[in-house]
DNA sequence: CGAGAGCCTTGATGCAGATCAAACGCGCGA
DNA sequence: TCGCGCGTTTGATCTGCATCAAGGCTCTCG
């Protein structure tokens, strides 16, 4: 299918919509040019409300630079944060209408869009779109059935430990490398964020995350910047049993 | 695109793998056919796994009666159910190799399956095939995002009653029909599945249950046949705010 | 430089649900 | 028919996290 075409290499592939963790090899250029012709960028300053749940979305898109989450709220004003819009992340749902839950940028916010009725009818001409775009949701319910374990049935500690190990894996793997030594990232939730994630307290954090430094699982600069001497170490904490590697 | 084909009713169409909650408009008849070559049914006694997380899965399918799950166990024996198959639930991860999850048959179990390979290349070349399925997984991953509400910021009755009310809903739906009346069902899981599905203790499941009895919000004959006099006010107590419909 | 606002940490106390334990009820096979 | 096993119920106690409360750190703005 790619044959007598170039091939875009994903670094010039940024906002496509169906790359995936800087993983783009099925574009051709054809479909790239029509894809721009539908593109537009947007930015939302920290704490805005990108989309509420049940609005019309006529867009979808990537998450080009900042973080966002999806968060769901109760009347009586629980919530519960059911996933992390990190760089490179896909946002939208095509063949639905609304959103299910409320887009939030955490900090400052800049998204690629994609008109979204040019889109869906461009799925119905390019199969391999909508089967990438399968693949990705695939990805997302696993993402989200691993996300019930920590929830139903970890315990604090281990729940903070799962946080930190997903964020650290997330933010090596967008640095395109593969760290021996320790890793070192800035966490980009407050406390209050990691707690809706988790469905704990923000006080409860704030403790497990003092008592992991005091156990020299983690260190910290400051309340953001982490590093972490031993991930195989914080695995255990997480009581993940597989290393679950650096390779997602 | 069903212009000159008759079209398939839902009735008659019970295994089609992108049938949804009894809805399969867009069969038409040649890809029944293609489908019907690359078909056959399997059974499963309650109890029995059907497929281990991490085992190559050589099939997609359809459930067409009993009840399974999907569940995630850790090293120390700790398991949270993922989700709940029900007939005219899909199985399966196309364009993926293993399974994620283990699956559990609950009762007796009869699936009807279609091999993944041929499924795979039928996707290639049929559009709304590859659509549909993306629906389906996006449905699951609202789903999935619910439940991670239900178990990260809800109390255990809450928990109790959001099971009570999807099972409700899910068996209404397959009845077909439009319970103006009490809601009447039976429980298809043990006190201890419901626990791994809310993230609870069995105990704690038997005094919710115990206390929602006493309270008359449900009705119990033995200990699964269950009457829900008033659908309402099951959905107050499960925390829900939208009367949610029987519609889906 | 000081005041205030956010965000975070730490302490004291309370409670929902876990854990430990015992007994019930029902179906089933001898 | 009895006795056994499994799923369930109910009670007593324990504990991890929530809740309530008080400061601390750091950045910004006057």
């Amino acid at each position: 299918m790619l044959k007598d075409k170039p091939v875009i290499a994903p670094h010039e592939c940024v906002d496509c919509p169906i790359r995936h963790r800087a993983v783009c090899a099925r574009c051709d250029v054809n479909e790239l040019e029509e894809l721009e012709a539908i593109k537009y960028y947007r930015s939302y300053e920290a704490g805005q409300t990108v989309i509420w749940s049940g609005d019309r979305m006529d867009f979808v898109g990537t998450v080009v630079s900042g973080i966002g989450t999806l968060t769901q709220t109760m009347e009586d004003g629980r919530t519960q944060m059911v996933g992390l819009l990190l760089p490179s992340d896909f946002v939208g749902r095509p063949g639905r209408d609304g959103s299910a839950y409320d887009v939030v940028a955490t900090t400052d916010l800049v998204m690629c869009c994609f008109r979204k009725r040019p889109f869906e009818q461009m799925m119905e001409r390019t199969p391999h779109l909508s089967q990438r775009l399968l693949e990705m949701t695939l990805d997302e319910l696993d993402a989200a059935r691993e996300w019930m374990l920590v929830l139903g049935r970890k315990t604090a500690r281990e729940k903070i430990a799962s946080l930190l190990s997903i964020v650290a894996r997330r933010d090596a793997s967008l640095k395109l490398g593969v760290p021996d030594g320790p890793l070192v990232f800035d966490l980009p939730l407050t406390r209050e964020a990691m707690a809706d994630y988790l469905g704990l307290t923000l006080e409860t954090v704030s403790r497990q995350i003092s008592a992991l430094k005091r156990d020299g699982v983690i260190h910290l600069e400051g309340k953001r910047h982490v590093t972490i001497p031993d991930f195989t170490r914080l695995m255990e904490e997480a009581g993940d049993d597989s290393d679950g590697g650096m390779l997602v």
